[in-house]
DNA sequence: AGGATGCTTCGGCTAGCATCGAAGTATGCA
DNA sequence: TGCATACTTCGATGCTAGCCGAAGCATCCT
């Protein structure tokens, strides 16, 4: 016939309020967790998981697998265009808005993830050694500046990069929604963050930064000079 | 909430395979009857309707009332839009295309519609009279250029704008898609096509051009010349 | 190893909706 | 006026799919 039925396939999986809550909550381009996404539309966890992988299947998800996580986000830009374009079409009846709640602010700011830093602190890492040009994010590894930069703060960098485990990795951040450095090097400088004492660990996998501590860091790794 | 359910009303109407089959049959712009669409969709007449009525209410579709038919048409650009975004992103999984069949050629062709002209030839009559400036379409009706012209053919211009009856009007035609001249205008021309022996009434509502009466009527009012 | 968390699978329940036949309304044709 | 066509409304049927509880797997933490 018609290609009448293959966009109503498509249309019927963003035509269930459940599935288009889960959609316009990922629209920012975060990334959420199945419990997350099942929050959010307002339906258990085994009815959200069935539909994540629904929408997996069509391709208008992509998910990563992160520990016991699994982090959904919309497979691409098209995906919101087209949540767009139907938002459009609905306004001409009638529109809603509103927003989510707070979280613990201590575990926002810095946590342990694994064994490198999160939060705050762990994505402003990754920014600040792109933007000083010591690791290279599209082929991740360090870069001639890094070796030297990290060599001035103590680290073997050699050693780094000799081991099996990749040096750079980047690791989804649950409460950032963006990447945060993972791998060796996360591990190697999270040793240094608390070996300097800028830092220590608190209750659970809270990192508490000290006052001079932060300064330090931002001045060290974050993304201005 | 959110507006996950304000779009998802939307994209539930989008996300029937019969209502889709009717959309996509619309995307050209044509306007289709509910008949017609039914037969597209491949639904019984009542449940063509009710879907209809649905995608009306939504504001996705428009009807025009014309006699006992009801022509349905896309109510504007944005939800074809939409609809071809629904296209692209239903690509990642497959596709399928086709066309529709043949019909009755002379009806197609030319045929009378009320009383005035209607099929190939009508909506070419609209066209050329556009063409030439003997009225304008945006605010129908009678130019000066056009009251000369259709004064040379022998035909009573005052005693048409005198009467009660709308000059020009556009009419739907059904097997063009696209609008023909009817109002007293199109309903004098056709007499003067059938006074002049260029054509005739065939069966039913069959208007018959002879091929002189063809060659005739195109240099009178085609869009060229 | 044991317990906790995150997620998936399975089974059964239920509601909503697409579908069509039959009857009713409106319009056009003779 | 009577018949035919185009469409709508009504009522009944049947199927699909969303939904959750319970149980099972995987992963992390201690």
């Amino acid at each position: 016939m018609q290609d009448g039925p293959v966009i109503a396939a498509v249309a019927a999986l963003l035509g269930d309020p459940a599935r288009a809550n889960m959609l316009t909550a990922l629209m920012d381009g975060r990334a959420l967790t199945v419990s997350e996404l099942g929050e959010v539309a307002g339906v258990a966890l085994p009815t959200a998981s069935g539909h994540l992988a629904k929408l997996e299947a069509a391709a208008l998800l992509t998910v990563e697998r992160q520990g016991r996580h699994r982090y959904y986000r919309l497979s691409g830009p098209d995906v919101a265009t087209v949540l767009e374009g139907l938002m459009g079409l609905a306004e001409r009846t009638g529109a809603a808005r509103a927003r989510t709640g707070p979280r613990d602010a201590a575990l926002r700011e810095a946590r342990v993830c694994y064994d490198h830093l999160a939060g705050e602190r762990g994505v402003l890492l990754l920014r600040g050694l792109v933007a000083r040009t010591w690791i290279d994010e599209a082929r991740p590894g360090l870069t001639d500046a890094g070796r030297a930069g990290l060599t001035g703060l103590g680290l073997d960098t050699a050693a780094l990069e000799r081991g099996r485990r990749p040096v750079c990795r980047c690791c989804l951040d649950w409460s950032e929604r963006r990447s945060h450095l993972g791998g060796a090097l996360g591990a190697a400088l999270l040793g240094h963050v608390l070996g300097c004492g800028w830092a220590a660990r608190g209750h659970g996998r809270i990192i508490a930064f000290t006052p001079d501590g932060a300064r330090a860091f931002v001045e060290t790794f974050g993304p201005e000079g």
